[in-house]
DNA sequence: AGGGTGAGTTCAGAAAATGAACTAACACGG
DNA sequence: CCGTGTTAGTTCATTTTCTGAACTCACCCT
């Protein structure tokens, strides 16, 4: 199966990768998240050529994750924003640095992250909506499992 | 630059995805951490060519996310179980599932996670691990934040 | 007129992915 | 002993995608 057919796999997880999982599009979700809305800004962070990045940033708005607005009309001039399926990638992207940060030889300084609601450094926890406690791989089941990717 | 010099760009972000940043892998994770060990698992659940899948599984094993253990001498056989650093994936995945089914069209059938220790069904939360509360991205900040790649 | 900026597009060459077939090393049944 | 089956790959010709550099367009500034 061609990687550009994924988004025809009915599972949550392929799913996502339709959409966020080519190459370079989490670096751009990332800088995104940092406040970088125009195209050149993406590139010089992302470091993706400018026929990729253009490729990803439209596939992107394509599926909703931001939006291509025009901020000057002469000359015209756009800007990349996140829509609120795109902010809504922020946890998404906060466990995923917090287990480089965590399981990864160190390549980078920390991160120092800093929860503003009680002013403390903190790592970021997965925990139940329901009772609030911890959520490890082995205290959660699932109703129905499919291994296959066919459903 | 070149996707596979990824691994030089001092982020957590971009060292995660040195690791497990390129086509199928998510994949590949997602039906490991389903239990899957065996490479022609790996190759119906993912539907990844053969030399892809070959390719990836020998770089998560070169990246310490999985090991690859001989369980039968005669005839050798192997297989491929998650390490410790790539159990420690799981969050990761499963706040990207929940992403996917919370904000992307449906195409997929509920996923029904229950939470073993409460008995609830349930939707995985970020929060804080010093004062428990939730963890939203307005409600973070960064001590030191670098937007450039170069750090 | 000449230079600068923002947002791309174009294109030839390089790199990576695909699918099908092939190999290896054995077990099993007859 | 022979043929078939299983697991775990490798090989390779073809197709697809990515890369970097240059180029375009539409303006503004001096």
């Amino acid at each position: 199966m061609r990687w550009s057919e994924i988004e025809t796999v009915p599972c949550p997880v392929a799913q996502a990768m339709a959409v966020i999982g080519d190459s370079w599009t989490v670096l751009i979700l990332r800088d995104a998240l940092r406040g970088a809305t125009k195209f050149d800004e993406f590139q010089t962070a992302t470091r993706a050529s400018r026929a990729t990045l253009s490729e990803r940033l439209s596939h992107l708005v394509e599926h909703g994750v931001m939006e291509k607005v025009q901020y000057e009309a002469h000359p015209p001039r756009h800007e990349y924003r996140l829509t609120p399926r795109g902010r809504a990638l922020q946890p998404v992207l906060m466990m995923l640095s917090h287990w480089s940060e965590t399981h990864l030889p160190v390549k980078t300084r920390s991160t120092g992250r800093r929860h503003t609601t009680c002013g403390h450094k903190f790592s970021p926890m997965v925990t139940c909506s329901e009772c609030g406690e911890a959520v490890t791989p082995e205290t959660v089941s699932y109703d129905r499992t499919r291994i296959d990717a066919k459903g």
